[in-house]
DNA sequence: TTTATTTTTTAGATTTATCTAAATTTATTT
DNA sequence: AAATAAATTTAGATAAATCTAAAAAATAAA
């Protein structure tokens, strides 16, 4: 067995591994757990050594097939617990983070298995990501931003790209939620500002927000 | 913040606490987390400085009220998560033990609240323990055993005193479950075997499985 | 009430995850 | 290509939780 922290680097590497071909490099590992570079390095050994990670000095770390195993169960433990917070226990979106990162270690493949059972097998979390299955397979939103629509497109919320406390309790404050419908009326040239409707209201939003909101084209 | 260690050493506390008015003795905690009396010392000096235990060499430990909140709210969650994961879940009663140890750790008021909504406020965990309010009061079975019924007395099974998994599992095989009706047909002197119907049939049960078995006679 | 036994505590060591500061390697400029 | 800057690793230290072995205190037995 792993501890958590393992759990959390490897989850870590996880993550910027999607993002980038090469290695990832300690700093943004340090970055993304809030420790130091060389801590990083201590741990990738450690890691390194339980085949999970493979590691070149200054070349940065990717996860073997039973370190990536491993990052993505914890993936699928942490949004099917968002699911069940927010469908089941009332939670807010911008509140299942914290509580999320740490039912995720939880072991139990029975516990995972029935927990997505009894949620009747959801494809996605709560801000829209996507929820690996028992194999590691899932499906992903295709990134499409309400910033790439042009006036007069449509299209459906389907996923947040930044997931701040902040963030989401503005979105929710101007009634956009997943599934919400938005049409682009006007786009300022100046700074990318949009004016859109969110049923039948017209709001003005930012850049910063439109290119962090995932959308699917109607 | 108190680590999961600094958890399971109030918890077992508690558990002692109850049963004997003194403090409680290094061994006893030693025993019951497995680990060394040496440990335990050292522990508990730590959780003195916190103000969680009083400690006087020699003397044992006792939970001081903050002590005793935790430890009560540990045990709150422990007992909820059981039944979430009996009642939505399916696992089984001989199941559920080793992840509610991890699950009672995760530490958030509105989860452990939310649940309890969630799962109807329920009394008595899937093993007949009784489960604290959000202010720590519980009510809790007398303390009769099948053991203590004579001949032609009748009861209902509301608790087990023992939780393995092979006493639990015996018991399932033989269709004893919480709420099930026994009546005592017979009990042989020499070593208080019973004979006992459950749903209409009759079995023989031994002196160390009945005692075990808590009972509201009817 | 001494002596022997058991229990508990102390002392010193180990392991894990972390840190700071210094050294090394790689990348970027001039 | 040499000089400078940035990133990464090493060395040595620290804090938490644990252990073994020895010392001290409490309890039980003679």
């Amino acid at each position: 067995m792993n501890t958590f922290t393992e759990e959390n680097y490897l989850k870590a590497i996880f993550k910027y591994s999607t993002k980038t071909k090469e290695g990832v490099s300690t700093n943004v590992i340090a970055d993304e757990l809030n420790t130091k570079a060389s801590s990083v390095t201590d741990m990738i050994k450690k890691l390194s050594d339980k085949k999970l990670v493979i590691y070149k000095k200054y070349k940065g770390v990717t996860l073997t097939e039973k370190g990536k195993k491993i990052a993505l169960s914890i993936v699928r433990n942490h949004r099917l617990w968002e699911v069940f917070l927010v469908e089941k226990l009332n939670f807010k979106w911008d509140e299942v983070h914290d509580v999320a990162e740490e039912l995720e270690h939880i072991n139990s493949e029975k516990l995972t298995d029935q927990l997505e059972i009894f949620l009747d097998y959801p494809k996605y979390d709560p801000h829209g990501d996507p929820i690996p299955d028992k194999n590691g397979n899932f499906s992903h939103h295709k990134d499409v931003t309400l910033s790439d629509l042009s006036c007069n497109e449509k299209g459906i919320v389907v996923g947040v790209k930044e997931h701040s406390s902040s963030y989401l309790k503005y979105l929710e404050s101007i009634d956009l939620l997943l599934g919400t419908e938005i049409k682009v009326n006007e786009v300022i040239e100046f700074d990318h500002t949009m004016n859109i409707s969110i049923n039948k209201k017209n709001i003005n939003i930012s850049h910063q927000a439109s290119k962090n909101l995932i959308i699917k084209k109607t």
